[in-house]
DNA sequence: TCCTTATTTCGCCATATGACGAAATATACC
DNA sequence: GGTATATTTCGTCATATGGCGAAATAAGGA
C-alpha cells in the first residue's frame, strides 16, 4: 500500500504528470523540463525528486547537467504499470500534445544556450 | 487531462482507496464505511462525494440509508481503468486484506444496529 | 586554485487537504 | 404534524503541498 500510495501521490500533480509525459521515449535535461513547465528551477528539482522517490524516473548526472528518464528495470511494478496507464490515457491529451510540440522547439536549442537564457531571464527580473 | 487529474487526486488518499477496495463486488451503506475506516461520518461523507465527483462510485438512497457502489457504466474511461488497476495492484495488499476480514464482521451486523451503536459511541464522548 | 554555472536544498509563504463537531437536511415512523 | 435518525453541509483547525528566492553544492574550465 505504501509504495502504491507513493506512486499515486507522485502522479497527483499536473506538472509532474506533464514532466512524465515529456519523458516518453527520451531523456531530458532539467533545464529543458524547466523551460517546458515554466517553473522555477528549485520547484522543478523538487518535482523530479518526488518522481524519483516514487521510482517513476531515474536520473543520471553528466558534467554540470542532470538528465532524467522514465524508470524501466528499476521501477517497481506499481510504478511501471502507472507509466503504462499514463501513456495509454494521456497520449492524445491536448495539454500533452501542446507540450510535445513545444518540446520539439526546446530540443532544437542545446542545453548550454537554454540554461544561459534562463539565467539571464531570472537576472532581468531583479 | 482534467478528468484524469480528478481521478488521480481522488485516489491520492489512503482512506478513499480503502473505501474503493471495500466496495469490490458489493454495495455498502455509509455507516458501514464509517465503521470500517473509523472516521467521523462527516469525513466519510466528504470522501465519498469526492469519489463520486471523480465518477469512481455511484450512490443510491434508500430510506434513511445511502448506499455506494463502484461505478460501472457511468464511469468515464479514466475512472474505469483506474478501478481495474486498483484491484489488480491492491487485492493482495495487507491493509486491504485486513479490511476485507473486518468487513465480514461488519456485514454481519445490520445497518440499523450499526448506526445506533455509532450514535451511542459519539454520545459517550461528550 | 578560483570562477562560472547547473542543480539541489532550505526557509518561507499562500493555498489545498483532511480531520472534527455543530447545524442543516432528508426520510421513516408515530 | 412532530420526533427520531442517517447523511450531508458548513465552519474551523492543523497539517500537507506547491510555489519562489537565497544559499549551498557539485562539476567543468580558466
Amino acid at each position: 500500500m505504501r509504495d502504491f500510495m507513493d506512486v499515486i501521490k507522485a502522479l497527483a500533480d499536473e506538472n509532474r504528470v506533464r514532466a512524465l509525459m515529456a519523458l516518453r521515449g527520451r531523456e531530458l535535461c532539467v533545464c529543458q523540463i524547466i523551460e517546458l513547465l515554466g517553473l522555477a528551477p528549485s520547484t522543478v528539482s523538487r518535482h523530479m525528486s518526488i518522481l524519483k522517490q516514487a521510482r517513476l524516473v531515474v536520473s543520471r548526472k553528466q558534467g554540470r547537467w542532470a538528465y532524467y528518464r522514465l524508470a524501466a528495470d528499476s521501477a517497481t511494478p506499481d510504478a511501471r504499470e502507472a507509466l503504462v496507464w499514463l501513456q495509454a490515457r494521456l497520449s492524445t491529451d491536448q495539454v500533452v500534445r501542446a507540450d510535445t510540440r513545444r518540446l520539439l522547439t526546446i530540443l532544437r536549442t542545446d542545453p548550454e544556450t537554454l540554461c544561459r537564457s534562463q539565467c539571464q531571464a531570472r537576472g532581468a527580473l531583479s
